[in-house]
DNA sequence: CAGATAAGTTTACGGTGTTAACATAGTATC
DNA sequence: GATACTATGTTAACACCGTAAACTTATCTG
């Protein structure tokens, strides 16, 4: 039998502090396990919800579903979240910092600007292929999740940082031609973005297939830059 | 006061002609002109769907609207398509005819394979820039519909017959390096793939940049293929 | 004329996101 | 300690959606 909450922490002996005082640690005491609670549930839902948009698919995802799975009413959660699309918009952050660590990994497995740059195509389309849904999502399906920046600044610096680096310093390595750093990136960019919107499009051919293709991609742009 | 049916054209003189031949004839008519109706009804909703699809998006796009619109009950369009995605399925097609119309149009525009290549890439965006939700839905979101072809197919012959025709001539005249002309062909798909992608999901920025874009990508890929 | 066929209707079912009204437990205040 | 307030649920309801089934009606056919 326990004798107190399992989510408190012991207290020490409170015998001879003044009630006022204790009072008033009793219920700070309350609001953080209150907000703690909270927090618990909100993620408790938003793994929930991860789970089902990989699942059924951006698609077929449903709040309500998600609701159901975590046991309360469909309009609970909106004490929680806005709406659907707030909600999607969680599961995208999450992944979006998913992602970001691993282009960034990709990245440090090299050293070579160009070498960099072949890691993180290959990485890129690995996680779309690892996660057809999510990319779908972040990228295809609602552009404005999972990163509110416009093009400009994500090929620049907050959104891909590694890319644009990477690009930085094989401009730096004397590695493009006639192209500015933000046009090279995003040529770059695009080129990726263009077989991973075909592996979640079309799940048709296998993952290697991709791979293979997005290896000969890399070399053809990065060959047309340093010879442009 | 009109004295025959509008659509149907005045007959010759009848009153000699054998009454059964005659019945044969008014029947074979008859027939003619529901089939020709239906043909008209079923133009006509594709005319609205196809509106509605450009007007509204492909997330909006509803089959009771089109009902509504076209002046029927949700459920009288199922007597001639078999259900929402059957109709847009056939929308897609009007699309992808004209598509590739306009793809062979840039490619007779110029004459050396290089050139009819970059003439390709800009007609394949600028119709993803004048047809968002169009492109979105052939070749994000339903890619079954448009094309029933698997990518290998598409990129060989039967789908985007002019890109492989083109990039056989590059390739005739030296312009390849170490890639086969089917792979070469996908990437350079891939790669404007990827930037019409881009113009139907984030619609921020405005079109010139990403037709300047597909410049320096075609300009890029294609020094990459030569030099490879 | 009787029957088959085609096209259209109303009705209904199960699904969606979302709003409004209500219940209730916990906290704060006098 | 009673009272008001707030947070967090609930149920009911609305307005959509795609679609299946049953029914009506007009037309063609034997």
């Amino acid at each position: 039998m326990l004798t107190s909450h399992p989510l408190l922490p012991a207290q020490p002996d409170q015998a001879q502090i003044p009630p006022a005082k204790r009072a008033d640690r009793v219920r700070a005491r309350s609001a953080a396990r209150r907000e703690s609670e909270r927090l618990q549930l909100r993620d408790h839902v938003l793994q929930i919800a991860q789970r089902q948009l990989v699942a059924h698919g951006y698609h077929r995802f449903s709040l309500r579903e998600v609701a159901e799975e975590a046991g309360y009413s469909p309009t609970a959660l909106y004490r929680h979240f806005a709406d659907r699309d707030a909600l999607l918009k969680e599961v995208c952050n999450r992944y979006f910092d998913q992602f970001s660590a691993v282009l960034a990994a990709a990245d440090r497995s090299a050293t070579a600007p160009r070498a960099r740059l072949m890691a993180q195509a290959q990485a890129y389309v690995q996680f779309a292929i690892d996660n057809p849904a999510v990319y779908r999502l972040m990228f295809l399906e609602r552009p404005e999740m999972g990163m509110g920046l416009s093009m400009e600044e994500v090929a620049s610096d907050a959104g891909f940082g590694v890319l644009a680096q990477a690009v930085g310093a094989l401009a730096a390595a004397g590695g493009i031609g006639s192209l500015e750093v933000p046009q090279a990136t995003m040529v770059l960019w695009a080129g990726v973005h263009g077989l991973a919107a075909m592996v979640v499009t079309m799940n048709l051919l296998p993952p290697q297939h991709f791979l293979a293709m997005t290896h000969a991609m890399s070399v053809t742009m990065l060959d047309g830059l340093q010879h442009g």
